[in-house]
DNA sequence: TTGTATGCGTTATCAT
DNA sequence: ATGATAACGCATACAA
């Protein structure tokens, strides 16, 4: 936008140096008390800002940092839950955030990461569909990176995982513990090795496995994506060929608000036919009837966590040389009604 | 970020001047289509990408738009869904998104937007709380704006607001028309006459009034903020204090998802002791149990008007010239079984 | 149609 | 501790 007033116009007003000015703005410590105060009332009486673009051009950093993850613009979505929790972060590091969601295609991907680059973002929190190990290459160099989400992340970055086994096994655990000894699991039975909520499902196998001969068989129920919709679709479909499993485990939070949905349709109830219990600690599940058990990873620590990371890297002289790092984020148990009997 | 290659590195592989690489970036007319075909090869050989910033620096425009909206980041968000649709239409018109939540007063308001113009965003899609029609000097002449929401817009702003009165109006007399003769208005009773939402509660004394004689009196029960969680609260108390209304009609989706959920800590259910209907089209609301009648405005219709009126602005000489425009979204009713019996 | 000169507003570097 | 100079990469204005 049309910016009249320059740092040489505050310069001169105060009756010093453009280079002093910059030099009070970006807080640099060698500057003489006076002249700091003549610059900060210069700078208030011309209602002098910053010209980003300058600065970016010359500095180069943004001060903004890009989000790139699927699903934010879905009902009960947990990276447009986390995404706010970031924003906050991000704001209390002086950065802006810019969210985008591309589509789960490696192009696309790839495309968005590009595209970061582009628009000069000072680094990327990045939740990749795609992307695997195998592909760092196509991630920048220069570009500060940290991963969030349960793929396994591009090698040499630093990743930020829940702790899915664990947490699949407590939830398994949990339902086991209330008396549930036929239980399905909302998840896709189709899905490869690799996939990135695979570990939940070890979690559920565990579990069941871990709690002796009195429960069936592992029972999973194939959902076509992590949406709400998928969740209500997969529940109907298992009522319809039969399936009563007298506990429901979720992937996650949507799809098993979905699924409480779906089995409504179907004249089924939770808790009274079947508990149910999710992944992700979605807000929602507060307020929903039932109000839904879940596995909830601490978000905050999350999104401080992220910011974090990304700010060493992006202060790091070479990024790329900090190398990889893999943490998991903590998390608890919620228990509401979904599980109450 | 690191930007190794420039214009000037592709020109001189192309064997040509950087302005007319320039020129072809930009898709200006006049380039003889041979010269276009040896730089668009060597922009492909080299890997360049433009510079936003300095572009930004030069042009005065960075292709860059901002949401400043509330609640963004809280469940059952009206504006954290609008904001998606927001950003895929900015997409289509090359433009990024940001999404920012103020608090709601002056200060805060103002400063997000001063912050707004010091991050070079070449417009606003603003949702104001504090910001009042007399306001209109506190927004940058030189800022293209559009107004979003259902407080009276900053005057000589372009403005897209929901037909809150008719749609309130619609909402109630479908509760008459189910059978309800004692309907509750879950909106707050202590807001002022300028409130945003006061057009809604218009419309549900409207409604009730033109029905005739066999409702009872307007029944107020107030809500402290628009969340879900405040609906709740509002719902209990309304109920602990011996109100035991037929009908609910909610100032906004979100408010009644807390408030059913709130009947129901209290052992009410819908619709079996009263109905509800809300107010927004959150998809969520397709998915609670009862799922949620709502007034639904059409959300891709306002994303689509509100980038294309921005565009509009930020192309126009003189943004402020283009004067005031008041238009409002086309809503339909959405019946679910929050209101069947 | 293409190229040249110039400056956008800032900060890195180096000199004082 | 402060200031002078140059350069960041691009697009505007104009010349050829």
């Amino acid at each position: 936008m049309a910016q009249r007033i320059t740092m040489a116009a505050v310069a001169r007003r105060a009756g010093v140096s453009p280079m002093t000015v910059s030099n009070v703005l970006r807080g640099k410590a060698s500057v003489a008390p006076e002249l700091r105060a003549r610059v900060e009332e210069a700078v208030r009486e011309t209602g002098y800002r910053v010209n980003v673009s300058a600065r970016t051009l010359r500095s180069g950093h943004s001060g903004v940092i890009g989000l790139l993850a699927p699903g934010t613009d879905s009902p009960f979505s947990y990276y447009g839950m986390l995404g706010g929790l970031i924003a906050q972060e991000a704001r209390r590091h002086g950065l802006s955030l810019v969210t985008e969601t591309p589509e789960a295609d490696l192009l696309a991907e790839v495309a968005a990461v590009e595209r970061a680059r582009t628009l000069a973002y000072d680094g990327l929190i990045l939740t990749p569909l795609a992307l695997r190990p195998e592909d760092a290459s196509l991630l920048p160099a220069e570009l500060p990176v940290v991963v969030l989400g349960e793929r396994p992340a591009p090698t040499g970055t630093a990743h930020i995982s829940l702790s899915n086994q664990e947490g699949m096994f407590a939830a398994t655990t949990h339902l086991l513990e209330r008396g549930c000894r036929s239980i399905a699991l909302l998840a896709g039975d189709g899905w490869p090795e690799t996939d990135p909520l695979a570990r939940r499902i070890d979690g559920y196998r565990d579990a069941l496995a871990a709690w002796g001969g009195e429960t069936g068989e592992p029972m999973l129920i194939p959902v076509a994506g992590l949406t709400a919709q998928a969740g209500r679709e997969a529940a109907r479909d298992s009522v319809d060929r039969g399936l009563r499993p007298d506990g429901y485990v979720g992937v996650t939070d949507s799809v098993m608000l979905g699924a409480v949905r779906g089995l409504a349709d179907r004249g089924l109830r939770v808790p009274e036919d079947a508990l149910a219990i999710g992944f992700d600690g979605l807000p929602e599940g507060e307020f929903s009837l039932p109000s839904l058990s879940t596995i909830s990873p601490d978000h905050r620590w999350i999104a401080r966590r992220a910011v974090e990371l990304l700010q060493e890297r992006i202060d790091a002289p070479a990024p790329a040389e900090l190398g990889g790092l893999e943490i998991r984020a903590p998390f608890t148990l919620v228990e509401r009604e979904s599980t109450r009997r």
